[in-house]
DNA sequence: TATGAATGAGAATTCATTCAT
DNA sequence: GATGAATGAATTCTCATTCAT
């Protein structure tokens, strides 16, 4: 009784899920470098051979984590979004992104540990800049659409620019995120956003 | 006819820079892992194996490597500090961190990479967390000075407290100087300072 | 179509006999020090990375070997109890070890010079006292037996007991031995063993 | 005021000596193999390069630490033989060599160890097995002596032969000189004489 | 003579990947 | 599909020996 091309797939895609979850977790405890193949495919609950059906290389797999976490991510978002309010403030975004974090803490420690080293990078092709950029243009949006409504005094007038201070937010958040997902349980995230609120509100509102 | 001591020793001092600064430069662009001794030597002009006439191991490598660094900082700092006015503001010690982080980027890159592997940090034994904590008690006091002064709704009197603010400005400069050295060439940082600077001064002014 | 476990522990075993076995001669050989991995796994006919899919260093595999080794020994003696007399005399067990060390040359000499190595030592652990131990053991519980039977002096008699005894024993028979394993075809183990047995024979009868 | 002919070579001996002391330490604790050439240097109290002033190789030094020891032993056996009777008997004799023994603790030591290993053995060349015949000559002369004396009954009387009873004491000697250097403070070297000396009293007297 | 820097050949070990079954 | 045996290259580290000074 063979199976359908339909079931056959479906498993595919289970186990290949299951093999990305195993090596997301190594890849973000140890880094990409420390988590063996053989530990993944223990992790896992199958035989190292058989990761090479699923993926040609560690570098394959690597590529397949980072596209799912990215798709999972986007997904988080547009969920966010459709939720709440129509345009949300700047700092809702931004509270929503940080408590997103939280919900893949495992695939922002391996984007973490990934983003530091070039070598890294190359391995993933574009798709790390690409990454980066998507967040900056989003920010950016966001920017151009508040800064008009900034006071401005004479003197900085020149330099303001919704590209600069869309840089300034992406490391505002990149911080907060990065500190979190390395102490998630001690993060005091709820009183620092809450000392971030007044400051965004007196800025943007 | 032997060399004298001090002649060895200045020898050594010199072969010791040459090698951790080799290793350094690779330690930043490959991370840890990904720097092997042979390339640490080849880099540095010398032979693996008189790699360890001068440091037991990678890890005393490693350790060496890190005292230097963040000594190199901490000297940095001392000097800006005598410098500089009485009483800097808030913003001049970002600024002025952010500017620092430029002289010394390999450090910075290398300690980017560390912090986000339990091994490596495990490694370094308390020292980076020391590190993070001396950050963090520096801000705090900045902050502690500067609270009192805010002006502060009924609402959100009891939630704010100098250490969510620290730990929101940690992120705010890691944020900044990671994105930094990332693109040390192409990251627009006096735009992005131009823009925090208004926002800090109307907070702590 | 996989193979059953059956099979996958039947090749291990194997396999691993072999490593033990290419190790042991080795060893015998070189020592332990003097033996690398990848001389063993040469003579094992396998590659070097292949042998750490066996034993996890090359220390656990020298612990394999004693503990295998010792166990054969064992054997061999409760074999050698099991067909002889209902009790046999002393001699007849010293003859009996002589004989039984020739079946485990490579064993012997392996012991042989791990004994002179406070390093290696340290590595069995207390394996290799407990070794010495248990021989002296039984040879004084021999001697227990048959002292009384001695006819004594009184000047001697205060000094004699059966771990002194035993001692004596005990050196005779490991010197034997450590020359019969070093010259396994010229020693003349019989013409030895003919003249012990009268001085034996008159002290214990 | 350059030193003579003579006073230089009186330094050269002295700092040979020097270095053969370390090196037998080091050696007899640790093994040929386990002992650098830099740890026998720090012990020597020079540095490694002076080393090979001395001697060409690690193995010449062995070859010059087995020299001086072997001569050490000899010219002790002299002096005993000098200064005992005129003709000791051999249980005199065997108790001079344990108590002998003692005085080359770290000689035995490393000569047992370099037995073990046949590679050892090629490296001194035929000196060890000279070595072993030269005792086995001395042993086997004195037997010789004694021998015919020796009551023997019809049946044994083919077999009796000085070489094997020169091998019997050689192995015994050997033994217990083995299991003494093992344990120098806590062996019971004095009971184990007591033991062996009736017994060879009743066979030789 | 005397120094320690320097080398290079190995040592043990790990690991991504391939392969026979 | 699925297994784990098998490989070979790379890695960290050691050490006898040589060399410039």
């Amino acid at each position: 009784m063979p199976r359908t091309k339909e079931q056959f797939h479906a498993m595919q895609e289970e186990s290949r899920a299951e093999i990305v979850q195993a090596a997301l977790e190594l890849f973000a405890e140890k880094g990409f470098d420390g988590a063996s193949v053989s530990a993944i495919a223990k992790r896992a609950g199958i035989s190292q051979g058989l990761m090479y059906n699923y993926f040609a290389s560690k570098d394959e797999l690597l590529l397949a984590i980072f596209e799912k976490g990215w798709a999972d991510v986007q997904e988080s978002f547009r969920v966010a979004a459709e939720a709440g309010r129509e345009r949300p403030s700047l700092f809702d975004f931004i509270e929503n992104a940080c408590r997103l974090t939280l919900k893949h803490q495992d695939f922002w420690r391996l984007l973490g540990s990934l983003r530091t080293q070039p070598a890294a990078i190359e391995r993933l092709g574009e798709r790390v800049h690409q990454f980066e950029s998507m967040i900056l243009q989003q920010l950016e949006a966001f920017c151009s659409a508040s800064l008009p409504k900034l006071p401005r005094t004479e003197k900085d007038a020149p330099t303001l620019n919704p590209h600069a201070e869309a840089r300034l937010l992406f490391a505002l958040i990149d911080g907060i995120c990065t500190h979190l997902v390395r102490q998630p349980d001690s993060y005091p995230l709820d009183d620092v956003l809450a000392h971030l609120k007044p400051l965004y509100h007196s800025r943007f509102l």
